[in-house]
RNA sequence: GCGGGCGUGGUGGAACGGUAGACACAAGCGACUUAAAAUCGCUAGGGCAUUGCCCGUGCGGGUUCGAUUCCCGCCGCCCGCACCA
């Protein structure tokens, strides 16, 4: 009998599968579709043990959906475009394109060993020509729609990667890719009409069932939906041409707590009073040079600057409120002005404390009794409170109630006027680099700005100077000094023009990659009819970091993409489930050196000892130091007796740190694969973990995986040359499988890999032990292939080609399980008495409940804990339990 | 500050309101072996102990015949957002 040999199946298979084209998606629209995704990658070059775990948990789904009937699309492809390309071309020289296309052909050759179930028929790059080119006309037809429009806005600009960022992309301050501080810049940039869709976006969120609620929440967040009041206060003594100042408030029904009015140093009035007055001027240079990161905005003081000017209450003109220019008021969020309200806000109470300003009560709780002057009364605005400054409504209501009837009162004489409000800015596109999708749009000086004409398209991004290579080390956009590339013909008059140099940000590549999958060679963007079959995307797995920007803007994408006629009504959701897994951690093992810094070092570098009971971990350095041998026992108890005496051969071990080169524990797929192989990696990250949380890579696990699946191989090779006749146990050995069956199936259903993994272990346990004939027990150990066939998909088809399955186990269709081998003849009962399990009773599943209390009651544990007395109370729960309680 | 999530053995983790700790790792004991590796078997939450009993799912309460699970209040950790009017 031969040995579990992973370096010789799974090569094997996988030709065995690319042979008969079992993953090769088909679009025969006769049978139920299926289109599970997983993110796809960049290509750095490498895939990492995150990209082992997406890809294997889409493939769980994509394998099991296969052998369920279904008609399987699990495609791979390449977020291709992006500023790692220029950076690598910066640094070592070498072009873009080279880098790219030589990293994926690596990631490629690194995947396949991996057998993931995908139609690699159908990959593509983002940086192939015939991808962008399409993305180009999909620019034009939204540019046609008006969904993309011009402008010149601030920015932000981000010194290092010298491009701009959209507000998704800066995070405390810091691009998300280069970490430095953004500035702010004012440039003519490309935008999406993201924000035209802020409500449909956010309603659509309430139809994502099996999204998970905390992006969903992180998206309506971002959306930032606020529903207020608009209006003007009049203004006294302003300079001319402010005689109202406009405040938009989402707490009208607080008006009559107004105690001030507060501008943002970016107002229009600021700006004029800073014209005439240096303090003026010297307050809101001090407010704009207020640092960007977390820390100095989170300590920063709140800042006011008395502007003298006053304004009148729209309610009571006799009360006059002053106008202060405020540091933290931002002129791009409602009006640039509010007015302050410190009874009822915890902002506003502090600026009022700080400068004296009167604290008013507007409402306060219904049993009453608050210190308003000490702290802001600032409730939940659905609880009831009783107003006592009252604009509209009851006198005891829920501040959401007062809200609306505020507004309406106030509209109805003539304040103002209720507005929505969003968080949520249009999606500015342009990126100063060259490594992206060119925009398709040339600027005439006859003309102005002029679309290409879509025959035009590509735009091909230039691969060199007219023979001259391109010098990536100069900052800033190769093709805005590109001496041939910027000159065309205006589509329009045929005059002399410029290219527009900037390209597409990389997120619009990876905004409809999944639409392009369903017709990756089409002529157009989109094939509506191959779109129609299968799209939406059933499943999506990814990480949670794609919560706002690659999702939402996906989420737009489609939006746009219907209403330019390239993909069908119904896929408006792009993504109708998402799963989010965790990261794959490892330990971190540290020592200090002399100088006090902490030194990592790699696994391979320490060694684990048990010893009285426990495991000291150390160098194996320390072996070499007392010229003794890692490998030896004595040795080895030698250290761990004398490791108190030597403190510094000691490692920390820091447990689920996440992986990192600097921090030497990070594990690579490629020698995993040569240890173990593919199965292995499969199975373990699968194992111990559910997918949503972090699971540690631990070498241990990963050998208790190998050596499980030697054991597997073992048994099923042993039981498929094996000649033993039926026996009593098969029945029983049946049952177990049928029972594998059901809860493997409920398991893999529901995202419990980690549960039918463990299922699979007891299974196999109970298999091997089993003494039943070999008929019974082959047709366990092929249900037991099958089931393991989504997760160990090579072990699955050498097994069942051992034991004679027809054709390949991918294809079979997936095992059900009998009903009537479900049914138990009888059970067993615990019986608690006051709750405590005190013993258990076996019975017919039928017997009826007065025969079983009988039993109970006659039960010796129960007799001793009753002692003679009668029980107060007998539950008996049919299959489940019994209580006595006594 | 706001919002969300999570606290179970030495570890990862199981448990439709119904036997807490499945399954696995680490550990220990044993078998096989000249020996080791591999493999196989057994033990294992803590404590007392003779059958058995007590304690135990972050802490404190509550609902229930019965709570890891539901409710209330704390504590701790993680994540997201954050001067958003």
């Amino acid at each position: 009998m031969s040995r579990y040999d992973p370096a010789e199946i799974e090569p094997k298979w996988q030709a065995a599968w690319d042979e008969a084209l079992t993953f090769k998606a088909s679009d025969d629209t006769s049978k139920p579709k299926y289109y599970v995704l997983s993110m796809f990658p960049y290509p750095s070059g490498r895939i990492h043990i995150g990209h082992v775990r997406n890809y294997t948990l889409s493939d769980v789904i994509a394998r099991y959906k296969l052998a369920g009937g279904h008609n399987v699309l699990h495609p791979m492809g390449f977020d291709a475009f992006g500023m790692p390309a220029e950076n690598a071309a910066m640094a070592n020289g070498g072009h873009p394109k080279d880098w790219t296309y030589g990293n994926i052909d690596d990631m490629v050759a690194q995947m396949k060993p991996m057998g993931w179930s995908f139609d690699w028929s159908r990959k593509f790059a983002t940086c192939d020509e015939d991808y962008y080119g399409q993305q180009q006309a999909l620019f034009l037809d939204m540019l046609e729609a008006g969904l993309i429009y011009r402008k010149n806005a601030m920015v932000n600009w981000d010194p290092v990667d010298m491009t701009v960022l959209a507000n998704e992309q800066v995070e405390n301050g810091r691009g998300w890719r280069s970490g430095a501080l953004v500035e702010r810049k004012e440039l003519t940039q490309w935008f999406f009409r993201i924000s035209d869709f802020s409500d449909e976006l956010l309603e659509g969120l309430d139809t994502l069932d099996d999204w998970p609620a905390k992006v969903k929440l992180m998206q309506a967040n971002w959306i930032g939906r606020s529903r207020g009041l608009q209006f003007a206060f009049s203004t006294v003594n302003a300079p001319e041409g402010h005689d109202r100042i406009e405040v938009y408030t989402t707490r009208p029904d607080t008006l009559l707590g107004a105690s001030f009015v507060g501008i943002s140093p970016d107002h229009p009035l600021a700006k004029v009073l800073e014209r005439d007055n240096p303090e003026v001027a010297a307050f809101t240079a001090e407010c704009r040079k207020g640092g960007t990161t977390e820390e100095a905005i989170e300590t920063a003081e709140k800042l006011g600057f008395d502007t003298g000017i006053t304004v009148r209450h729209p309610f009571d003109t006799a009360v006059e409120l002053p106008v202060y220019i405020a540091n933290f008021i931002l002129m791009d969020y409602g009006t640039g002005a509010v007015f302050g309200c410190p009874g009822h806000d915890a902002r506003d109470h502090e600026f009022a404390t700080k400068y004296g300003l009167p604290i008013v009560e507007t409402f306060e709780p219904i049993e009453g009794g608050i210190d308003i002057k000490a702290e802001p009364f600032v409730p939940q605005k659905t609880e009831k409170v009783r107003y006592t400054r009252l604009i509209a409504g009851e006198e005891i209501q829920t501040s959401e109630e007062a809200v609306e009837a505020a507004v309406a009162f106030c509209e109805a004489n003539g304040v103002g006027q209720g507005v929505t409000k969003y968080r949520l800015r249009d999606w500015g596109l342009s990126r100063q680099r060259y490594w992206g999708c060119p925009i398709p749009v040339v600027h005439c000086e006859t003309c102005g700005t002029v679309p290409e004409k879509k025959e035009n398209l590509p735009i091909a991004l230039p691969y060199d100077n007219g023979g001259e290579a391109i010098d990536f080390a100069i900052p800033g956009n190769p093709l805005d000094r590109h001496p041939t590339w910027r000159d065309c013909a205006c589509p329009s008059c045929g005059g002399a023009a410029k290219r527009e140099t900037d390209t597409m940000d990389t997120f619009v590549d990876s905004s409809w990659y999944f639409a392009r999958f369903t017709a990756p060679r089409a002529k157009t963007p989109t094939d509506m009819d191959k779109a129609g079959y299968w799209m939406t995307v059933d499943q999506y797995v990814g990480g949670i970091e794609h919560a706002i920007l690659h999702l939402l803007y996906s989420r737009f994408f489609t939006r746009a993409m219907i209403q330019t006629g390239h993909l069908p009504e119904s896929c408006a959701e792009p993504f109708k489930a998402l799963f989010t897994q965790g990261m794959v951690t490892h330990a971190i093992y540290q020592t200090t050196s002399d100088a006090g810094r902490p030194v990592y070092h790699y696994p391979e570098e320490v060694v684990s000892i048990p010893f009285e009971g426990k495991s000291v971990v150390v160098l194996k350095k320390a072996f070499e130091e007392q010229g003794m041998d890692v490998d030896n026992e004595a040795h080895r108890q030698a250290v761990a007796t004398a490791f108190h005496d030597f403190p510094h051969w000691g490692v920390e071990v820091v447990p689920s740190a996440k992986m990192s080169k600097s921090k030497n524990n990070v594990v690579d797929p490629v020698a995993i694969i040569e240890q173990y192989g593919a199965d292995t990696a499969r199975w373990f990250v699968l194992s111990d973990s559910p997918p949503e949380r972090d699971v540690e890579w631990t070498a241990s696990g990963a050998e208790a995986a190998n050596r499980h699946l030697g054991r597997v191989f073992r048994a099923c090779a042993e039981i498929a040359e094996s000649e033993v006749p039926p026996t009593g146990e098969d029945e029983a050995l049946a049952r177990e499988m049928h029972k594998a069956i059901r809860d493997v199936t409920l398991a893999i259903e529901s995202f419990g890999f980690n549960a039918a993994i463990a299922r699979l272990y007891a299974f196999t346990n109970a298999l091997t032990k089993s003494r039943a004939g070999s008929e019974t027990k082959r047709a366990a150990a092929k249900a037991l292939a099958q089931l393991m066939s989504p997760m160990t998909p090579h072990l699955s088809e050498e097994i069942w080609s051992l034991l004679g399955g027809e054709g390949l186990i991918a294809n079979a269709p997936w095992p059900v399980a009998d009903e009537a081998m479900l049914v138990e003849d009888s059970v067993t009962l615990p019986i608690q008495v006051n709750g405590k399990r005190r013993g258990e009773l076996t019975v017919p599943v039928d017997m009826a409940k007065d025969e079983i209390e009988k039993l109970v009651l006659a039960h010796s544990a129960v007799e001793r804990a009753l002692n003679g007395a009668a029980p107060k109370k007998l539950i008996v729960v049919p299959g489940r339990i019994v209580n006595v309680v006594a």
